[in-house]
DNA sequence: AATGAAACCTGACAGC
DNA sequence: TGCTGTCAGGTTTCAT
């Protein structure tokens, strides 16, 4: 499942691949899930335009695009890859796979396809020139974000501090894998009220937070369900997972089984032992 | 306003 | 072999 580390691994291999290229036409699936603006608007607005840069903004790809004219003009286009999209850069001969739901034909003759099987992933435009702003996501970057803001995102929160990770309003691009592996790193038990930890154990959690996801970033995510990169080649980061999906197995610390419980609907792992 | 549960989806897998 | 039921979880929607 992406979340930011296989996010930010997708968009930095697109950037790679396709920057600087043009976008001749478009191909959108006839189904209705993946667009959030209509296919009709978005293939008009997107053909003709240059691919600036690709980034990552939270669990977001954003495609910063120019349109070249008298006046030019500069637009967004925002992917989000949901649990099981991908976007591939691929030879224009290459076989289409199932789920496909776009395709831009670049100028260099090959094609950047989204492909998403359980259509939770969406596309949308965004214009800088409407919304004065280029595109910013729902909360806080979590690789940036300082400690002392980091702990006042939890202040007068009753919920657990595993769904307070997962609220994509306070920090985006935290999803079930980091939680779990960074809860577990800081020795803080997913259950845990997040108004009730001290300033020591959040401080704790800002720092696990951080170096688990940059971790996971040098060795290209987690390839856990069928998460790819943008050449369809998987990540490592699975091979670091200390409790995600590791249910009844020793702790690598303690030894003691590792326990799963549901938290906001999500599988949630931990040691009872290292975390409390 | 904040919180939690349900809904949206398909593929993988277990059990029979 | 093939069927059925369950599970996976990112986001949105709805109810409380």
């Amino acid at each position: 499942m992406p979340e930011l580390p296989e996010v930010e691994t997708v968009a930095n291999g697109v950037n790679g691949r396709i920057r600087g290229e043009v976008i001749e036409s478009v191909w959108l699936s006839r189904y209705r899930e993946p667009f959030k603006t209509s296919p009709k608007a978005m293939a008009e607005a997107l053909t003709g335009t240059r691919i600036e840069r690709v980034h990552r903004v939270g669990k977001h790809i954003v495609f910063d695009l120019y349109r070249p004219g008298n006046p030019p003009s500069s637009l967004q286009w925002i992917v989000h890859l949901g649990m099981t999209g991908r976007l591939l850069v691929s030879a224009a001969g290459v076989p289409v796979p199932q789920h496909t739901h776009a395709i831009l034909h670049l100028s260099s003759g090959r094609e950047l396809r989204f492909v998403d099987a359980r259509r939770f992933g969406r596309l949308r435009l965004h214009r800088p020139a409407e919304s004065q702003e280029e595109f910013q996501g729902p909360g806080r970057e979590p690789l940036t974000i300082p400690v002392t803001d980091f702990a006042v995102l939890f202040r007068r929160r009753r919920t657990s501090i595993k769904a307070a990770l997962l609220n994509q309003s306070l920090l985006h691009g935290v999803g079930n894998i980091y939680a779990d592996e960074s809860l577990f790193r800081a020795g803080i038990r997913p259950t845990r009220m997040a108004a009730r930890l001290s300033r020591e154990r959040l401080a704790r959690l800002h720092s696990s937070l951080q170096s688990v996801l940059r971790e996971a970033i040098r060795l290209g995510g987690s390839s856990v369900s069928d998460y790819v990169d943008a050449d369809g080649a998987a990540g490592f980061f699975q091979l670091e997972h200390r409790v995600y999906m590791r249910t009844g197995e020793p702790c690598l610390v303690c030894q003691t089984p590792i326990r799963r419980t549901v938290i906001g609907g999500r599988g949630t792992h931990y040691c009872p032992l290292c975390q409390s």
